[in-house]
RNA sequence: GGACCCGUAGCUCAGCUGGAUAGAGCGUCGGCUUGCGGAGCCGAAGGCCACAGGUUCAAAUCCUGUCGGGUUCACCA
């Protein structure tokens, strides 16, 4: 593609004297493999009719060789072909072991938090964006090049704590604890917070100054308090780990908020005495960032003392600065704390800190009320539990495949594959509508789809053997489509990693797939009357395109099945 | 009221650093038996891209306004 545009640019100067940038775009496959639309451009600076610039340039071009076809069409686009053979050249030229990647990151350190789940209930389907998005981000990362560490900013302090007590001790029993474990500890939780609220709209305080009051004896180190602490936090994280590794995520540091609340009431006496955060006459501390254009000043400590999310947070941000020199830190949270983050790094700039930071958000995931309008999904409705939907979604596969042979981890694999992909057909900042069948989706536009074309690429793949044979006068025209794929994946890597978008992958996936599909029904490689030639040709191809299905996929999480 | 996001086919969504006839999936209707696995392939119907202005040779895409929807706005995490 560089040389078509550095062709292009030599004979725009050399006709018209100018130094233009060419953009070289795929049309539609009737109008040719390339199309630029440089002569529109140009037009209008040399006061030409854009058909007429066109034609010049077609015709300069057509001399040059090298296009099968030039052709200038619509307002004025060039449009050229190219052989399939000279196609599968330049692939051939710019294949390479690690293919896709590049190195413009190089030299650079990005730290990716995700997905951060709050430990006072279960893990529910609320984290499954910032755990996919987050985790295809941080693959996208290392494949251009990134130094990348990954933190599990996890929800362990605060409130929660004192509300688990207060609730298990009125409402629970060490019985009930050993049976359902985080599951009863989500359902004290809820009850508790419930509780709450209707003590507070009777006047009342007395539960509410119970949860303070253990809230205290943890902070103050009190024996009963920390072994709580302890058994709870235990049951909590162990459901995180198995959870986590059923959706194939890990991260390498699980630095929570508990860790950075006493650092956090540190770094906010040290902006005390610099003068950037003022203590008001009730006791609670704040930044104001009016010469940041917020009306509201960012609140970093409460007026009874105890830290909140911006007391952590000012402290992880110190703290990585200090300890990992990141060049860009992403945070993989909901969209819900757009308005936050944007306090977060306005403080962050007050504080001098040069980092890129980036606020990787999402849509919601709403859910279809009774009336049909959308409303975000919540605990008060009944939000769906990650564990609910990675056992549905694999018994789901399982039926599917009944009747074949296939592995339990391949099915794994496959309803893994469907829940993900699903994550990654709209934008990242869409609102998502939760139903069962979009997110199992085992047909279409969907991840099974596409892992269903790479088992077929794959089975053919470990049937048929390579050999030596020459196959220098093939002529590729039955795989050109599939070549023109294989060309692009290396700027849609690029792309989807700048941007942060993930979806771009998984559009290219789709494509990929289809066109493998439609190659598969439409041209035999190893079966019927091929000749060796045509056999070992195809075979060559199918190698990259299995190597491009296994690499793509692993950028958004998802494996291949050996069969399914 | 402020900030941010959204409005594209019956439904769910792509496309938005301006370019050709606005694309997919699901659903609907109609085809594909002698081939490497039919979770597949081929085809049809289905659109004033919310509305109104503006910029431009060219607007779903950029700008302004209107209408409609969502999220959020200091002692919750």
């Amino acid at each position: 593609m560089d040389s078509i545009t550095s062709v292009i640019k030599s004979i725009v100067s050399q006709l018209f004297g100018v130094n233009q940038d060419i953009q070289l775009s795929r049309p539609d496959s009737q109008f040719g493999d390339f199309a630029t639309n440089v002569a529109m451009q140009l037009a209008k600076q040399l006061g030409k009719n854009p058909r007429e610039v066109a034609d010049q340039l077609a015709e300069k071009l057509r001399e040059t060789g090298g296009f099968t076809e030039v052709n200038v069409a619509g307002p004025g686009f060039i449009n050229v072909r190219l052989s399939a053979r000279g196609l599968s050249d330049s692939l051939n030229s710019a294949w390479s072991a690690n293919y896709g990647e590049n190195d413009d990151g190089a030299g650079k350190t990005v730290v990716v938090e995700y997905p951060s789940p709050n430990m006072a209930k279960p893990y529910s389907i609320g984290h499954l964006r910032p755990g996919n998005q987050g985790w295809a981000v941080k693959r996208l990362m290392e494949a251009t090049g990134w130094k990348v560490i990954t933190d599990n900013h996890l929800g362990d302090y605060g409130a929660p704590f004192g509300i688990w007590v207060v609730g298990f001790i009125k409402f629970s029993s060490d019985e009930k604890l050993s049976k359902d474990g985080v599951y009863e500890l989500g359902r004290v939780y809820i009850e508790t917070k419930k509780a709450l609220k209707d003590e507070a709209a009777g006047g009342d305080t007395q539960l509410a100054d119970q949860v303070q009051q253990w809230l205290l004896k943890l902070e103050s180190g009190d024996e009963e308090a920390i072994n709580y602490s302890k058994r709870f936090n235990d049951i909590s994280l162990e459901h995180i780990h198995q959870i986590m590794g059923r959706l194939k995520i890990s991260t390498d540091y699980e630095l929570g908020e508990a860790f950075f609340a006493p650092k956090g009431k540190a770094a906010v006496q040290e902006l005390l005495k610099n003068g950037v955060a003022i203590q008001n006459e009730d006791g609670s501390i704040i930044v104001p960032l009016d010469d940041y254009g917020f009306d509201v000043p960012l609140l970093i400590q409460k007026s009874n003392g105890a830290a909140l999310y911006a007391t952590t947070d000012l402290a992880t941000m110190l703290y990585r600065e200090d300890n990992w020199h990141p060049d860009r830190v992403i945070h993989a949270v909901g969209a819900e704390q757009q308005y936050y983050f944007t306090q977060l790094f306005a403080l962050a700039k007050k504080l001098g800190i040069k980092t890129e930071l980036i606020h990787l958000w999402f849509g919601m995931i709403d859910q279809l009320n009774d009336d049909g309008t959308r409303e975000k999904m919540s605990s008060r409705k009944g939000v769906v539990l990650m564990e609910e939907l990675l056992n549905q979604a694999e018994a789901k596969a399982r039926e599917v495949v009944k009747d074949r042979e296939v592995s339990e981890e391949d099915i794994k694999k496959i309803s893994l594959g469907a829940i993900k992909f699903s994550d990654f057909v709209s934008d990242r900042r869409t609102n998502i509508l939760f139903n069962w069948d979009n997110i199992f989706a085992l047909s279409g536009f969907s991840g099974p789809y596409v892992q269903y074309a790479a088992v077929r690429v794959k089975k053919i793949l470990n049937d048929n053997q390579t050999d030596q044979t020459d196959i220098s006068s093939y002529d590729y025209e039955s795989e050109k489509p599939l070549i023109l794929k294989l060309i692009d994946y290396p700027e849609v890597v690029r792309l989807s990693a700048r941007d942060l978008e993930p979806h771009k992958i998984a559009a290219y996936l789709y494509e990929l797939a289809r066109e493998m599909n439609r190659y598969y029904e439409s041209t035999p490689v190893a079966t019927g009357d091929v000749t060796t030639i045509q056999k070992q040709a195809r075979l060559a191809i199918l190698l990259k395109v299995s190597y491009v299905f296994e690499h793509g996929l692993s950028l958004l999480g998802i494996e291949v099945p050996s069969s399914m």
